[in-house]
DNA sequence: AGTCTGCGAAATGATGTGTC
DNA sequence: GACACATCATTTCGCAGACT
């Protein structure tokens, strides 16, 4: 970001004359597209349809057709993942009537929250409506996934956050995405960046079949476990039941009782204690000469995917909670609001980093086995065992020390390496997507700072990659 | 006059951080 | 370790003008 004052001639002059539509950064992209001789093309002239969804809040129902909504376009991505409503059927066909269901080749945009985020439709439903805080491009000569690229470029994000208003809280609205300005390059090149992208959803879906299967291989092992029961807040309690450490009633619920006795009970279960270990390896800052350190809080770890990501901090700003040491693979489970299910796992890539104390940092003894436990510990009955330790209702929390304790399926080695295996195998997919969409951001970039071999491109000596230069995909089942 | 759309903003929800 | 609080992100609501 530069200076307040802008010099604007009349030759970048447009509809607008509010200084920040044409901050220095603003017209220099103009300008560079320009240079490279792009042509320039508003979304409304690229689309049939530019519209969003629904404004009456619909009655949600617990199954029937998928309602999704901005929170669920994040990371280049529809994703239907982190959790969203359902509407009836009938519903879900007056909604389809207001045009509120995105086809797959629709493109979704992200209208409130973190606006500007930008997905494939395809990659969440075949079939599902949306919330007025997600906006539908139907694309129009363009090609649908080098648009959602492009929008989740930097300099997409930049044309976005140029066209949005508001003072305060920043939107999107509807004529001012019509109005964001899109390069559009030979049909080739826009094909080669799209095919990242949609080989990155090619990736996604066969990770959620990967995660299917392993739910149904867990499914076997926690058989008959009552972990899903309900009760109510008053229970009867008989004084063995009782332990001793707590006298509350939050912990003594009949459904906590349950499921502890029952996995106690069941021989095929072990104590988490019994098969890794806590690791208390600490850091400190200035302790290791570095001006900066990769550092792990609790938002980096995404609960839908169990994916660890990590922010770069230079040692004078880090916080007092950056104290715990990492290595590759260990098993990070959030000991703050546990009823998030944070459990992540820390890529080898992540080996030194360091994480917030707000973590309990389990250590297998092996890399599939520290997969498995991924797996088990984000597993519900492994969540409803923390929640039972949960201490505090304004800031619920458990003590490290609960972890060791609460117990896992205690599956022969066999059984823990393929799920493991699977686990890691789902875990790479994902990642190889967000290295994809990650690509086909650096793409546009490039092709905006003339840096993409074009010619290359269009002489098809320079391809996309392929399914083939995937393994985790070519293993993929008929 | 009734309905739909675009827009703004309050309400609600989530979550990281300093501090004791 | 617990807490209050700040700071967002997201949902929901409702007004106003356009459209039918």
């Amino acid at each position: 970001m530069s200076g307040i004052a802008s010099w604007v001639t009349a030759k970048d002059l447009r509809h607008r004359l509010d200084a920040d539509f044409y901050r220095p950064e603003y017209l220099e992209f103009d300008h560079r597209a320009e240079a490279r001789g792009l042509k320039m093309r508003q979304v409304v002239e690229i689309s049939s349809l530019v519209t969003d969804g629904t404004h009456k809040t619909p009655s949600y129902v617990d199954s029937g057709v998928p309602f999704l909504s901005a929170k669920n376009i994040r990371n280049g991505f529809v994703d239907a993942g982190s959790g969203h409503k359902y509407v009836s059927a009938a519903e879900f066909d007056q909604l389809e009537r207001w045009n509120c269901a995105p086809r797959p080749d629709d493109v979704l945009v992200a209208k409130s929250g973190s606006i500007g985020s930008a997905g494939l439709a395809s990659g969440a439903y075949d079939r599902f409506a949306v919330f007025e805080s997600a906006a539908i491009i139907r694309p129009s000569g363009v090609s649908p996934a080098y648009l959602s690229a492009y929008l989740n470029s930097r300099l997409g994000q930049l044309q976005i956050r140029r066209n949005s208003k508001g003072a305060v809280i920043r939107h999107l609205h509807l004529e001012d995405l019509r109005e964001v300005e899109v390069p559009l390059p030979d049909r080739r090149i826009q094909d080669y960046i799209g095919a990242k992208v949609e080989l990155a959803e090619r990736c996604r879906a066969v990770a959620s079949r990967e995660r299917e299967k392993l739910g149904t291989e867990l499914a076997t092992l926690y058989e008959g476990c009552p972990h899903a029961a309900l009760s109510s807040l008053t229970t009867m309690v008989a004084p063995a039941e009782i332990d001793g450490s707590r006298l509350d009633a939050w912990y003594h619920q009949r459904r906590f009782i349950t499921l502890t006795e029952w996995l106690r009970r069941n021989p095929a279960f072990v104590k988490l204690g019994k098969v890794a270990s806590l690791s208390s390896d600490r850091w400190s800052p200035g302790a290791h000469g570095q001006s900066t350190f990769r550092y792990i809080e609790i938002s980096d770890v995404d609960s839908s995917t169990g994916h660890v990501s990590h922010s770069e901090v230079p040692v004078e700003n880090a916080p007092s909670r950056a104290r715990k040491l990492l290595r590759g693979f260990d098993v990070l489970a959030s000991t703050v609001r546990p009823n998030r299910g944070a459990v992540g796992l820390v890529p080898d890539s992540l080996d030194g980093a360091v994480a917030t104390t707000g973590f309990a940092v389990v250590r297998a003894v092996s890399k599939t086995d520290a997969f498995f436990l991924l797996a088990v510990l984000r597993h519900p009955a492994s969540t409803a065992q923390l929640m039972r330790c949960n201490t505090g209702s304004a800031y619920p929390a458990i003590e490290e020390s609960v972890l060791p304790q609460i117990w896992i399926p205690g599956a022969k080695p066999g059984t823990r390496k393929s799920l493991g295996a699977r686990e890691l195998r789902r875990t790479t997919l994902l990642q190889t997507a967000v290295d994809l969409v990650d690509q086909a951001k650096a793409d546009v970039e490039a092709l905006i700072e003339g840096t993409l071999d074009a010619q290359a491109i269009l002489a098809e000596t320079l391809k996309p990659p392929t399914a083939d230069d995937i393994p985790e995909l070519a293993e993929d089942d008929a």
